[in-house]
DNA sequence: TTTACTGCAAATTCTTTGCAACAAC
DNA sequence: GTTGTTGCAAAGAATTTGCAGTAAA
């Protein structure tokens, strides 16, 4: 199953840099692995605190984290203002992402012929590509919808004031 | 001239929220245009203190920041590890990242053939876009050559100790 | 055994906020 | 004048680090 090759590559990887393989890493290293969502340091640290198993303090996630960030097994995405959230790289499988600024949800879309035509990018620059994000900020169509209304009112309002 | 374009749509851009346009607004605005440079809040905060003009404080730096985020003036970048970097954004021309994870070198790419796609995959979701980022992480020519030959180091010395 | 890891709490770093004086509009 | 803005310093987050005890290999 991948998910087992996951995981040795992840042994493989401690033992190349005389690591150890602790219940904590472990027990993180699973947990990013088990879900699909977006965590950030203080989220993971929390579904940790809360089910049970070896005990992981807020310094060692910090510490797990940093250890699957340099790996390539997780990366980080930024959501805007200053919060940063992880999810974990499964494999090629790339998705990008659409971050809504009004309601924050994140969809994820995948189109292969991007994926074709950012390889031949990075072939053209001798680039290698460990991981990448890609993603749109804007409005879902849901508050896109909302936003455009409230637009038009503030518009409205605007011009009743000032005609500007 | 185009940079006076941009200028008038943030002033635009504050009336139309009733905010006004102090000098401290004015400078940093100026300056965030002023550099094709990526900067933190930090730096930006920096460059300030050290060129003359009105004073700034850091608090300002990181109000005014926010509101040019939010109308879109700038974007901020992720460059991995927690640190946020901010870019101006230039009317409709996009640029990519290639990020490299050994040297923090940033490149530049851009590919209409990418944004055409991407507007598309907009369109199917709906989703209306206020500002892109595309980010590859990975190592850039020249540090992906030195990565091959420790890594080929490493290999042979892993191999040694313990036949993997 | 040896070397690395963990938790803790203190220290840093980054960012936000309350407030009184001040400045656009 | 009115309303929003600024700087300051204190408050809050988020993340890192030193250290002594603990545990993989």
């Amino acid at each position: 199953m991948k998910h087992d090759a996951i995981r040795k590559s992840f042994e493989r990887f401690l033992r190349t840099r005389d690591l150890k393989l602790t219940p904590q890493r472990s027990r993180i290293f699973e947990r990013a692995f088990s879900t699909h969502e977006h965590f950030s340091a203080e989220t993971l640290y929390d579904w940790l605190r809360k089910e049970d198993g070896p005990k992981v303090s807020r310094a060692t996630v910090y510490r797990t984290l940093g250890l699957l960030l340099e790996g390539g097994f997780i990366q980080s995405l930024d959501v805007g203002r200053g919060e940063l959230v992880y999810e974990h790289v499964t494999g090629h499988e790339h998705h990008d992402h659409m971050v809504c600024l009004a309601c924050g949800k994140i969809e994820e879309f995948h189109d292969e012929r991007i994926e074709a035509l950012q390889a031949e990018a990075c072939a053209k620059k001798g680039f290698v590509v460990v991981s990448h994000a890609h993603r749109l900020v804007g409005y879902c169509r849901g508050c896109a919808r909302k936003a455009r209304i409230e637009d038009a009112a503030e518009k409205r309002s605007a011009s009743d004031a000032a005609a500007e």
